[in-house]
DNA sequence: CATGAATGAGCATTCATTCAT
DNA sequence: CATGAATGAATGCTCATTCAT
């Protein structure tokens, strides 16, 4: 969306597209090598700028790191809500989902990253704000797994752990050239679905 | 168990104790910040030492990793051979598994922090030893569900990338005073033998 | 009285008031928290602009300080002027003079603040003017001390500093809630002219 | 003291003198630029270090700030208290303290300045420290001043804040060349015992 | 007049590491 | 075995200043 053609070629306002680009190179770089072993230097010499400079866009590092987070958040969760929307039974709005999950977690693996790995306390003084970024997004798994009809027997607290642990566990070996997320999404899912016992 | 008590009570218990003194505060301080937010004084000032006495004991901090990445590998792999080696069915194999790697995971969380979150750059030139650690590892969970007898058409690849990715995110969830690691264990397989279709 | 009602009233007040208003936020932060401990976004920021704005009204930060020490000089030495101006004998022109510099140090403290702490060389190529302000306004202390009808054994260079010293220490102390500028005048001159020896 | 000829030639223990190093460097930095117009790199540089050295001595720039203010305290109190201890009449013991203090204040002027010119909140965390300094110093002003044989109509309150605030000043106008300390004390004190007015 | 964006030097501080003792 | 002292590079960040718009 922030990509999308202007209508008024005429008059672009150009609206700080250098923060766009160092958020860019930031979530490129956290999720390559990891939040503490950035510096503000590296980012900035991606974008060709000098480290000082970035304080004109952010605040500070951690600033730049929930911006990572929250843009993170925001794709995935916009990747699952889109495809939730599509309606069918609770199994296929499931799969659906899982499949979103993980075509958003490759597909944008640089914002994602920071959503898998980081911990609160990296955050400094906006862990609480990421601590309910993440709670807003896996609100979207408890309700699909709560729509889903069930033997009695089945602890639905479980599956979800289940499912969404190896879902995000999928950043460890996932790799292009593999199977498409489709696929996985499929393939775990049906392993939920069906017996495995002969 | 590695302190039991010396046969040679009279002549001090020499062997480089300090040695495990020192990789015990490191794996606790990585584990709890992370390797990059933790810091020679740190662990050094944890064991009641001065950062440089560190280097009489090891090379370098990424030797430090690696030495708390091999003891936490050592210590879950010991732990899932004792359980499996109790015989019984595949699946209940497996189950034995499982809880032995979620209770490993948990008992040693210091060491085993390391296993589930160290990439392998930021162990430098001890990368591909880590690499080798990790695949020695997994194959125990290769070995066990090759053995489960399955349907034919359940692709035991994803099997395994669904249950090991689920235990090991357990690491984010997981917190003492929930269910033990045995009631995970068998929820988890539980799961996953059943149909969950009605 | 710099502000004084335009005779022009129809022709907007122009004059640069921009300016004024910078001064003014200078001159506080300059006297509450020290030249170098106030930066140029500071300034800025209290009038509501952005630092770069500040270099159209002023060269410098060194030309705002000079600038605020100018202002800080001409309002004491006005207020001196003014108040030896009445008359009266030499030593009722003393405590006019002492009690007008006490009242103009506190009205204008934050003004006045700059003429006590200023080091010659924090004005860096305006050192030079600085003392050339100083020397003019102390030359009224000189001449009233010299006007002054003494026993001959009394060395007049010392009385001034004296005086003059004890005036401007009262930066360190005063604080309103005390005895008035007025009375802190007569007490100090009191003192000098009585005999304390009993 | 610490300059004194060891004792034991062959076993000098060098007590940590690169930190007595680094002091006299930083009060005279401190004393000649202000606080933070001089840094830590300065301060480094004229003992021969790199500047991330200091830290071995000192927590922060902060601390060194407070040891060269606890420093100059200990030299004019000490100073004070010699001279006070030879006793003699109370305006006697008066002068003799002036005299101390300023003599005080133009010998070791580096860490004198300090006391001068600091104000609390450069001192950060050790502001409260400073304050306390301040008035443990000036309570022997106080007392030397309260033993003083005066009419009762002479406020010593004001005595005291206006010989004392004449002694500082003399940091903004002594030079060497002039009269010694010891006669500045003796003209300052005599314009006060003697009637000024004819 | 003022802004938005950047510069480049500098800041205090921290780091892993070294090494003589 | 360990310390005390230092190194030198790097870190996140701030600063006065510039300048096209």
């Amino acid at each position: 969306m922030p990509a999308g053609p202007s209508p008024t070629p005429l008059r672009a306002p150009r609206q700080d597209n250098r923060r766009a680009q160092l958020l860019d190179a930031a979530a490129h770089l956290f999720s390559e090598r990891g939040f503490h072993a950035t510096s503000m230097r590296d980012i900035a010499k991606a974008v060709g700028m000098l480290s000082g400079s970035i304080y004109y866009h952010f605040e500070s590092k951690e600033e730049m790191l929930l911006a990572v987070y929250e843009e993170g958040k925001r794709r995935v969760a916009d990747a699952v809500d889109a495809a939730v929307a599509h309606g069918g039974s609770p199994w296929e709005r499931l799969e659906a989902a899982c499949a979103a999950h993980l075509r958003a977690l490759i597909a944008h693996r640089d914002y994602t990253q920071a959503m898998i790995r980081t911990r609160q306390q990296e955050a400094g003084a906006y862990g609480t704000r990421i601590r309910e970024l993440r709670q807003d997004y896996e609100m979207r798994f408890r309700r699909l797994i709560e729509d889903l009809p069930l033997p009695p027997e089945i602890d639905r607290h479980y599956l979800r752990l289940l499912l969404f642990g190896a879902l995000n566990w999928s950043q460890v070996w996932y790799h292009s050239g593999g199977d498409s997320p489709e696929v996985v999404a499929r393939r775990f899912v049906d392993i939920l679905r069906r017996p495995l016992e002969v």
